[in-house]
DNA sequence: CCGTATCCAAGCGGATACTG
DNA sequence: CAGTATCCGCTTGGATACGG
């Protein structure tokens, strides 16, 4: 996956295999449908956990801050807690995270675009 | 999820949840790991299936087809039969397939170029 | 070679209850 | 309000075998 990235770069085979599954890993974590929601919501704007799972329509409890803490550990949303009671906490997008949304936004703008195309695609094949 | 795409358009109420939730579907069928793999991988060239399961490396004869069969019933991809024997069927991306498969390609620089950022944020976070 | 079907284990993911 | 833990159904997905 990452070969042809790096093609011609100082790394040794060595490095370009551990860069590689590590590829792997990121894009397995994020290329997965709640991940993705999540940033696009949160590419709006700053979210606290429950306004996200309210705008993110469908999402469990569990699942939400399960892949919140996913995106955490990768550096992707930035988790403020205010010490307030009740507490309130903040999700927001770090650089890397806005970086990725941009690609999102892309993927969600060609779910629109082809709506007509995959709906008649579907008709066709059903019959 | 459709909705701001579709702002002051002349759909009604009824239209616009009706495209929202085909939206999701489609959304929800393309954003996994698998399918998006293999979008990557045919964007290169056509390839055979046999082809396929060596480029995308760890997906299982089972998780190939049942993508292959969803990206085809999407018009994603076009799957092409030789008759000849032994059988050779070929794929293939379609215009909205080869549109996706920018937005892939966009995913997966990201991922190269933030490789050192994530590396370091999950130790950090570890730590 | 390609595809489908079946079986079965593992892990996902929802519901619930409980802590700070 | 936010997070963790536990339980458990049930889907996912791998292995295998067989058909075209």
């Amino acid at each position: 996956m990452v070969t042809k990235q790096f093609k011609g770069s100082s790394l040794d085979e060595a490095d370009l295999r551990r860069a590689d599954s590590l590829a792997r890993e990121i894009f397995s974590d994020v290329a997965n449908k709640w991940a993705l929601l999540i940033i696009e919501m949160l590419g709006e704007r700053t979210l606290r956990f429950s306004e996200l799972r309210d705008e993110v329509e469908g999402i469990s409890h569990k699942m939400l801050t399960q892949n919140l803490r996913m995106l955490e550990h990768n550096g992707l949303v930035e988790r403020t807690v205010y010490p307030t009671v009740p507490p309130r906490v903040e999700y927001t997008l770090t650089e890397p995270g806005r970086a990725l949304r941009a690609t999102v936004d892309a993927m969600c703008a060609w779910t629109h675009q082809y709506l007509g195309h995959i709906e008649t695609a579907r008709h066709r094949f059903d019959g």
